[in-house]
DNA sequence: AACTATTTATAAGA
DNA sequence: TTCTTATAAATAGTT
C-alpha cells in the first residue's frame, strides 16, 4: 500500500515510526467512523502513541466516559 | 475501494449492512494490529455491533480489563 | 507537508 | 456465506 511492501514489524527508524505513525492513525480514525456510520455500530478506538500521548474516538456517548471522550482514562 | 464508490451513510438494506460490517471490522482490526506493530503504539478497540454484539481488540495487557480483553465490560 | 506509484481494502457480483 | 475481481482508497517512499 505505497511505493514498496511493507513486513509489518517495528519500525526502528523513530522518524519514520512518527510519520507512518501519523499517517496510520489518521487512517485507522476514518475507517472508525466510516463504520460507525455505514453498518450502525458504536465504535471505540483508544491509541497510546510511543511517546504516550492518547488519541481517541468514540462514536457514540455510551462507549466514552461521563466526562467526555476520555475512554481509558481511568487507566 | 471496490466495485462502486459509495457515500458514507447507513446502510438501509440489513443484509448488506451486515456484510460490510464483517468485511470492515475484519479490516480495521488489522488495520489496529499493524498499527501497534509497526509505531509501537498502544491501541484499543471495542466495537458493538447493531445487533449487540461485541468485538474488541486491545494490543497490549494495560489496554485491557483486569480479566482479559474486555476493555469496556463495565458499560 | 505534498506527491504518486503501488499495495491494500473492499463493493459488487458469483 | 465464502470466493472472486474490478476499482476505490490507503499509504510507502520520495520530493
Amino acid at each position: 500500500m505505497g511505493r514498496g511492501k511493507i513486513v509489518i514489524r517495528r519500525i526502528d527508524n523513530s522518524t519514520s515510526r512518527q510519520v507512518t505513525f501519523s499517517k496510520r492513525r489518521n487512517g485507522i480514525f476514518k475507517k472508525a467512523k466510516e463504520l460507525a456510520i455505514l453498518c450502525d455500530a458504536e465504535v471505540g478506538l483508544v491509541i497510546f502513541s510511543s511517546t504516550g500521548r492518547l488519541y481517541e474516538y468514540a462514536s457514540t456517548r455510551s462507549m466514552a466516559s461521563p466526562s467526555g471522550p476520555s475512554l481509558l482514562a481511568f487507566l
